[in-house]
DNA sequence: AGCTTTAGATCGAATTTCGAACTATCCTTG
DNA sequence: CAAGGATAGTTCGAAATTCGATCTAAAGCT
């Protein structure tokens, strides 16, 4: 019988030092003293795919709040990586790791919308220059002080700050390895 | 289209001056010394969507490698969150926060192919017994191997090894406060 | 037996993904 | 300068995915 708190092991807030029994695919739950570590790379990969999934359903409710129901959370996600700046259509797939033609799709979206506002380059006129609007910024402004609210849920004192902090950093790391091994990797097809 | 409700216009006049600690493209992303939150909630969503984002480019080429192409990535990821267990079709969307009609939808692919195995439940007739078949057992062994070198590259020491046990447990904390959030929220629209 | 729930599957519309063209503009190099 | 090639982005169409609305079967009441 599958008791449904296999997935709770409410411990998060409680346990020392372990907090991941839970997700288990292998073999063997516990450490084992010859293998990797306690904690295995796949376990945050998958980590990171639930709160990916577990998020959009938390942000779209906020957006229907808010009254931005004409985005989808990932556009509203472009707009933060349009973030203040002025920047190329090619700058913004190489910060958000966007495919080309999905990055044009989601931009024209925007853009539509009157979120985004696009120019041509006088430099360069095959490039465009792409910015928020003043009704993208407003939104990111709402969306922002939405997020205060997850923040202060989420970072209650100083020991929660350094972990948000570490995590940060390393999630970071983590990103940089991938996009190495990816170019890597790929090189080695070419 | 959107009606605002009051705060919009008046709250948030002034830029908070942390705004973006937006990361930058191509030569340096790294992070300020900001204030209060140097690392805001919002920036780790953020990140947590490029990582994922990049994740399944990654994976798409090592499935490629290892032979299982005839599976989404989404869909190997769902034999892990299946794992070693026999559990319900609920069970499984509790785990990995997936909708409804999608884990069915995943599960087809999923049984067709010969991955997952299913029969109903002797208990109750309208349940499903969920569980990994020898292919899938062995695909999980496979990509295990593989995540093993991302490991590697990942956790180069004792102390990335910490570092590494700090964000998974954070995130998984911070799935915890989302999942509670968005139970809530939902509430309080019912 | 009737009514209500629950477990899951399925259908269909809308959205999104993704690669293969395609357009337009640069940049070389002969 | 002209021809060829590289770049920046867009567009197109097929396939995959999402998501809510049913729909079926099997429990669980009372």
């Amino acid at each position: 019988m599958e008791h449904k708190s296999a997935n709770e092991m409410d411990a998060l807030t409680a346990m020392p030092t372990n907090g991941h029994q839970a997700y288990f695919p292998g073999p063997a739950p516990r450490e084992e003293p010859g293998e990797t570590g306690s904690v295995a790379h796949l376990e945050l990969v998958r980590c990171i795919e639930r709160l990916h999934r577990r998020y959009l359903d938390l942000f779209r409710v906020d957006l229907m709040r808010i009254g931005a129901d004409d985005l989808s959370p990932a556009q509203v996600m472009m707009l933060f990586t349009i973030g203040p700046d002025d920047l190329s259509v090619r700058d913004l797939i190489d910060r958000g790791y966007y495919l080309g033609s999905n990055a044009s799709y989601n931009l024209k979206r925007l853009v539509e919308a009157g979120y985004v506002e696009r120019s041509a380059s006088p430099r360069d006129r095959r490039s465009a220059r792409i910015r928020l609007s003043e009704k993208g910024r407003r939104l990111c402004e709402l969306v922002r002080s939405v997020d205060e609210g997850y923040h202060r849920l989420v970072v209650r004192d100083d020991t929660e700050l350094r972990e948000l902090e570490v995590t940060f950093r390393t999630l970071r790391r983590i990103e940089h390895t991938w996009t190495d091994a990816l170019r890597s990797g790929e090189a080695r097809i070419a």
